[in-house]
DNA sequence: CGTTGACTTGATAGCAGTCAAGTCAAGTGG
DNA sequence: CCACTTGACTTGACTGCTATCAAGTCAACG
């Protein structure tokens, strides 16, 4: 299981060098930086780099870092300066916002292959957090900028993503806008389930890494209405829970229905 | 006043040119597209192309073209192929998406200077709509990505814009999520405030060209709601409201109170 | 075997939604 | 000029969905 990960050493106090960054340091105290490379990133087509021109990839690789997290290390925080976009090599994150009062907005959840962090200058907007232990591909922004002049496929990848993530927030903002408690439950398992099948996951059981509160403070409710919520799919056959941290969608057509309005009652 | 630009002649079946693109007048079939280029932009620094070299804009002015909508026209609709976007040059601009059952979820307003449409490829994620007369400058996307083999500034320009929309959305869902009637009012009218003095309005009063009805559908609250709500920060003090579509803020630090949940009571 | 933390379930309350009616300004036509 | 229409906004009474508060269940762990 990976808890084990948690046991390693941390390199708290260690000297910045050519190859870990010292902003990575200074910023995420509790980072373990492994100076191996892409070389063994196994991301394939989900990864950043993947398809880019010989060169374009070695220049990548020259200003990348692997940066490996325990579960509820903050990576940045909102205000910090955008300094890097992250891609996923594994685990979860959450990034979210916070009011003066203590309410809490998660804003997207990222899995293997996603991309956060883009802030092309100014600083985050939001605050990420580790979920589970995480390994994440550093991708220093004003580099990668730098990158532009010889290869504009490079901020074009960039810019899809964005796009991508763009349209992840319209249909989000549908949701907290507009959906009720049942549709947004039915909407968030099935927006889990489609990127499980995107990034080659095995599509059953699908796998809930969030806590009920992440997912509560992600599509706008409390913890008792998702509880309450997933309850009762469960009973109608919805969806399955062979544990509370993982899913069988029964009836995909049926949660669909659910989802987008159209269900009959 | 603007309702006069609605009585200019439409050019519904007129056959399109090298300066009319037939695709704007194949989806907009009711837009006006004038030969006139960039040379009378007043947009000065909000302008998307501000700043570049002069060939560099001059390829932009080559590809760009001016449209001019009544209120109330579609620009173009959810699932149309995204084929380019669109600089404001006067007036406001809605997009949203609706539900089979009809809810609707507004998930941005546009105004002079702001750009919208971001689409790299596949199909728009949204309707938008004009809610006054508008006139916007419309920029293929793929012509601007041709651009970018030569001047890679705009691509970095887009990715500016797109990052300022990425963060705005985070904004945006704290709001959906989190927030109560109260602050949802207070925070969008700050915004609007906000913005309507960035881009060198007048700051009072502040024009809310859209209606209760659009407001509702932004913030994710019902006409009546936002009506009451408003109603009350005029008992309060808050604001004034000459007429239904322009406020006062009269004090904006109580405004600002409620909006990040932070007002006593 | 007790502790802990996450999740679930139950009872009640309140904020915003729903339904309905009223106000008001701008147009329209006699 | 004035009665009538229209559409947007406002106000009022009541309802209901989801939040809140509280307690119970359960598995993991030491």
């Amino acid at each position: 299981m990976n808890r084990a990960a948690a046991t390693i050493a941390r390199r708290d106090a260690s000297p910045a060098s050519a190859d870990w960054p010292g902003d990575v340091l200074a910023r995420a105290d509790k980072a373990r930086v492994r100076t191996r490379s892409c070389a063994q990133c196994d991301l394939g087509s989900l990864a950043f780099c993947d398809g880019f021109a010989p060169r374009t990839v070695s220049s990548i690789r020259r200003v990348q870092c692997t940066v490996q997290h325990d579960a509820h290390d903050t990576l940045f925080r909102e205000g910090d300066e955008g300094a890097a976009v992250y891609s996923v090599l594994s685990g979860a994150i959450k990034v979210y916002k916070l009011m003066p009062d203590g309410r809490r907005q998660i804003t997207g959840f990222f899995f293997r292959g996603d991309m956060f962090g883009f802030c092309l200058d100014g600083s985050y907007a939001y605050t990420a957090e580790a979920i589970t232990p995480i390994e994440v591909c550093r991708l220093p922004m004003q580099r990668l900028n730098d990158l532009s002049e010889t290869a504009p496929e490079v901020q074009h990848r960039i810019m899809l993503r964005m796009t991508a993530k763009l349209a992840q927030f319209h249909n989000h903002v549908l949701l907290l806008g507009r959906k009720t408690a049942r549709e947004r439950v039915a909407t968030f398992l099935l927006s889990l389930s489609d990127r499980a099948r995107r990034r080659g996951d095995p599509p059953s059981p699908l796998a809930l890494p969030m806590g009920r509160a992440d997912i509560a403070d992600y599509i706008g409710l409390t913890v008792e209405t998702v509880s309450r919520t997933m309850t009762a799919f469960k009973r109608d056959g919805l969806i399955d829970l062979p544990t509370p941290n993982h899913i069988d969608i029964c009836r995909a057509e049926a949660l669909r229905a659910v989802s987008d309005g159209t269900a009959r009652g």
